[in-house]
DNA sequence: TATTGTTATACTCTATAACTATA
DNA sequence: TATAGTTATAGAGTATAACAATA
C-alpha cells in the first residue's frame, strides 16, 4: 500500500511505511536507553552535552541549547548541574561579556572514558542479539541517523 | 581506535564506536520527534500504545506496560487518558477477573489514519535531506531498529 | 502467597514568561 | 532595540511505595 498521494513532492515520499517504522523504533529504543544511565546522577541530556563538548572542545550555553534542541533556560540548569558535579567549567566569553564559555573538565574526560565500557556493555549485549547481516545494516545506518538528528 | 579490550566476548564487540554513534543519534532524534506531536493532546507513549494496539488488536495493561517499557502505574494512567479521549475501550478479561482488556476504538483508527500524513510530513521532510544512498541504508536498518527496540 | 492493577505521592526534565546585563 | 543568559514558575511524564482484588 502506498501513501504517495498523501505526500508532498519529496524524493522519498513513497516510503511512508519505512518512515513510520523508523519513528516508532527510535522512540521505543530511546526509552530503553534512557534507563541505561552510565552514571545514575547524569541525565541523558547531561551526557549528551558532555559528549558534544568532548567533540567541540567548548561552547556557549546558547550554542549547546541549539545543538541539543533544548530551550535556553533548560540549558542553564543543565550546565549548572554539570558544574556542581565538577564536570564542566564556566568562563567569561573573551569578546562578548553577555556570553559564557562552557568547557568540560579533565574529570569529565575520565568519567566519559570510564563509563564507556558500561554503556557499551548494555548496547552491545542488545546488538549481540542480531545476526551479522542485521548488525551490518545498523552499522551502515548509524552515521545517517546522526546526520538526521542534526538536520 | 579500538575498544575491543573493554568488551566482553560478544559477536560484535569490536564495534563500540558504531554502538556509541547509534546511541547518541537515537537519543537526539527521539528528542526532536517528541516535539512533533501528531495530535497536541497525545504524548509519544500514548501514540505508541495506540500503534501497538493497532498491530496486536488488543492487550492487557500489563502487557502494554511491558511492551512500552513503562511501569504498570504509568500505563494505568496512560490507558485512563486514552479512554477519556475515546481512543481505547476497557473490557473485563474473559478468564482472569484481575486483568482487563484494552482495545482501540474506531475513533482511534480514524485518528491514526488522519494523522499519518502530518506525522510523515515532518519525518519525510527530514529524510528528504538525505540522498538516495543514505535513505536506502536507513530503510534497510528500520526493521533492525524495531527488532532492537523489542529485544 | 503471588499477581494484576490502582491510588497516592514525589521526582526529573523541560517549557514559558519575566527579568538583568550587555551589545 | 536586540541578544545572552538567568530566575521563577508551571506542567508533563514517569517512578516508587502502599494498597485492593483475584488467582
Amino acid at each position: 500500500m502506498s501513501y504517495a498521494k498523501d505526500m508532498p513532492d519529496l524524493k522519498h515520499g513513497d516510503d511512508a511505511a519505512a518512515v513510520n517504522s523508523l519513528r516508532s523504533a527510535v522512540m521505543r529504543l530511546s526509552r530503553r536507553l534512557k534507563h541505561q544511565r552510565v552514571d545514575e546522577s547524569l541525565s541523558p541530556t547531561e551526557m549528551s552535552v558532555l559528549g558534544t563538548l568532548s567533540n567541540c572542545g567548548s561552547a556557549t550555553p546558547g550554542e549547546l541549547a541549539r545543538k541539543e534542541h533544548v530551550q535556553p533556560p533548560s540549558m542553564t540548569r543543565i550546565v549548572a548541574l554539570l558544574e556542581a558535579k565538577g564536570l564542566v567549567r564556566l568562563e567569561p566569553h573573551p569578546e562578548d561579556r553577555r556570553q559564557k564559555v562552557v568547557t568540560h573538565t579533565e574529570q569529565a574526560v575520565v568519567m566519559l572514558e570510564e563509563s564507556r565500557r558500561k554503556r557499551n556493555a548494555f548496547l552491545a549485549a542488545l546488538v549481540d542479539g542480531l545476526d551479522e547481516d542485521e548488525w551490518a545494516k545498523l552499522r551502515a545506518a548509524a552515521p545517517v541517523l546522526e546526520k538526521l538528528a542534526h538536520l
